[in-house]
DNA sequence: GTGGTCTAGACCACA
DNA sequence: GTGGTCTAGACCACA
């Protein structure tokens, strides 16, 4: 067991950004904020968004044009599977926990009906 | 939004602690390991272990005995409730982060559904 | 018969702050003074006060703002609760102690009423 | 304020002693247990409880016949004054108290009142 | 500056 | 040995 292994900020940063790209806050086609915008939003060094920034060009969500700036991808078909496997990294994370606890596939779903029931 | 707000060690071993209660690899009415060889296991200062074994003490998990060590509670009632709320809690998380990424209720339990099918 | 259970100093000082606010000399709302102001005013270390803090936050008498400091809870009829539970808990002791040397009820309120009235 | 001003422990055997007198646990005229009984019931340092000792015969409530022990006064006025003593002591900390959260007597009164009806 | 966390190390009562 | 308390001092995120 080892204790304080916490997600890095940079990979912080970029499942915020993904998430509003999933829900279209950052729409497809749009400009995409500057770092600096995006290090002042979440107050952080801008080195830490430029390695955010990186890792979604990599991933292949935004891309660069220079000497204008950074651009969301024009592919709702990357995006909505880019979103699914984020919902899918959740589902995992959720199997996961809930295995270490000892509770079946069924008991899981039976307990996350109730939760859900309970939310109204 | 705020990054670093890292899950502090103290909180992280107490949850280790309860999923080995609610799994049973530490058994109702036994006798609880000190707080020293908890630390030296986790590699963490015992004043830390103290920390965590005094939370786990007023949520009734564990007891401890002056000058003869801790104990885990012989209450199976109780120690089921801890395991249903630590279920209940991975739930809430998983459907706030469903939520967060725009999915319906049905939507998440479809992922999931796919997810515990091994369909990725 | 034990002897020496000391009342710990954090224990100490959380009674005294309670003290403080029952009285309205730390009014409702306000500014709670720093850990570090409270840690040289009682001569104590600073993670002692800290101690302390957490405890009157868990119980709801005082609330923290991270990077700003605490403040006493805005909620009169809580402030006023947790001075009945000390009256209570001052009767209890009283009960206890003239139980132990053998008055009744009865007795122990007449001792009381000359107490009062100065007789003694 | 000042903290950690602790009762010593050759007061709170003195005061334990008195109770055991005041209900006739230890009777009037009766041979007093020795230092080293008493200690060894209290787990406590022979030297300690010769320092109460000291006390309680200072106050005349046991003597020592030279050579064979020490012994309980025959005076049950004494005892009953000892006894009624120890009652306003109670009752002087109650009001204080009681006073420093800022109750008047008749405030006091109810409110122990209450606490013994919910005493059963 | 503010509260929160952690360590190293000491001392204590109890068994 | 066991848990509990306290200190000194460091570092952190946040404002």
């Amino acid at each position: 067991m080892q204790f304080n292994e916490n997600t890095p900020i940079y990979l912080q940063i970029v499942r915020a950004i993904k998430e509003k790209i999933a829900l279209g806050e950052l729409a497809s086609g749009d400009k995409f904020p500057s770092v600096r915008d995006i290090a002042s939003e979440f107050r952080v060094n801008p080195n830490t968004v430029s390695r955010s920034t990186q890792i979604l060009e990599q991933e292949g969500i935004i891309y660069s044009k220079r000497g204008i700036g950074s651009f969301i991808v024009e592919d709702d078909k990357m995006i909505g599977d880019m979103r699914n496997q984020m919902a899918k990294d959740h589902c995992q994370s959720f199997i996961k926990n809930m295995d270490r606890l000892g509770f079946s596939r069924q008991e899981a779903l039976e307990i996350l009906t109730e939760v859900y029931d309970g939310k109204h």
